[in-house]
DNA sequence: GTGCGATGTATCGGTCCGATACATCGTGGC
DNA sequence: GCCACGATGTATCGGACCGATACATCGCAC
């Protein structure tokens, strides 16, 4: 998932790790509370090793040449390279059960600006599927194993029930609106490189329910 | 987290590995879908190196005294020790940071019927500071760097936002439960004849000390 | 001039997951 | 009669990720 994640930054943009971390916790913030530097520093090694991204130079150019005096021990940038690119794609659009976890949904969903509208629907149903079947086990636990829990178990069960529908019910929306032909690529700055087949509105946007 | 959960299920009935994990299952369902065998099998030679379980015979003693013609690779049940409950109460009243997060909190939550009330309160609140810091960190990214992201990833900070909105509001709930003195809200009828020797949601219980 | 928080790179031990292997048992279909 | 199949049951391995920790630089407030 961090690999995945890694890869998809790195596009917007060339960066170190240090930023690399908040823009990671920016983007996936709802979903992840921390990201560590005990798996992103290996992931990052990792990644250059296999070719996906590389170390780049830092110097501005209009810096004065100022050798080594100080060994100058400074932040190392990286940049995705073109296999980089390819295996960021291939991951994008290859879906598996750990797609749809909570996790992994996220972190695909995040990325949904650079996944292809089939790619996108494919996604969306395979979680709402998994969130159904977690949905029915709770219900199934809420009623028949009632008796044999205690009633802070009960609640604990009962909140994520809700959880789920609701989760359910977001997700059919955003199914809708991908078929009814809205769902940009939205065109935030110029970084192209995603897929584009339309433009138009966001996700749900405005189609809000209650909130006073 | 998985060790206080062994050692709070073991409390209930001595189990074996397969027995334990269903339970697991069944009690944690709402915040861990899957609980490995790659990390239960590994944690219970843990506890019992420790000391705080054991192997419990298995013979029922009514049986034949069938030799071993197949060595017969039986279950292996395990059993809760003295130290171990010892271990469990000093692990359910500790708090700290990995308390207040998503998998610390619903596992403690799930055992707060084996927990005293202060212990609750101190465990509700430190969960709600947490998530009222999550709710403020995506109402940030979804006023200041909203232009910065796409439209994907701001309708993923939005559900998250309403995610943090609902679970607060929960816990409020909660949290004036538990100061009224009374259980948790449930909607069903009381009238559990409990089969286990501590079927006592409700409140004003202190730890208590069974099996005579 | 010095303490302190932000920036920045890096490692280590430990927890947990997913895949895999393998053996037993009861049941229903043929 | 028998056998395929799913449930029960124990167990290991590699890998992903976390939390703690260490250490070094920079700007700035006091």
């Amino acid at each position: 998932m961090l690999e995945l994640a890694i890869l998809g930054l790195l596009q917007e943009a060339p960066m170190h790790g240090y930023e690399l971390r908040k823009e990671l916790l920016a983007k996936l913030g709802a979903i992840r509370a921390a990201i560590s530097y005990g798996s992103l520093y290996p992931t990052l090694r990792r990644l250059q090793a296999a070719g996906w991204i590389t170390e780049a130079d830092e110097t501005p150019a209009t810096a004065e040449e100022v050798p080594a005096l100080t060994s100058r021990r400074g932040r190392v940038v990286y940049e995705i390279t073109a296999e980089g690119k390819e295996r960021f794609a291939q991951l994008i659009a290859q879906t598996g059960p750990e797609t749809y976890g909570d996790t992994g949904f996220g972190v695909h969903f995040a990325f949904f600006s650079r996944t292809d509208r089939a790619t996108r629907l494919r996604i969306l149903e395979g979680r709402r599927r998994t969130i159904e079947e977690r949905r029915e086990g709770l219900r199934d636990m809420l009623g028949r194993a009632a008796e044999r829990l205690d009633a802070y178990t009960l609640e604990l069960q009962r909140h994520g029930l809700e959880a789920c529908e609701r989760e359910v019910r977001w997700l059919e929306e955003l199914i809708a609106n991908e078929r009814s032909g809205r769902a940009p690529t939205v065109p935030n700055d110029g970084t192209a490189g995603g897929p584009r087949e339309d433009n138009s509105p966001p996700p749900p946007g405005e189609t809000r329910t209650e909130r006073p």
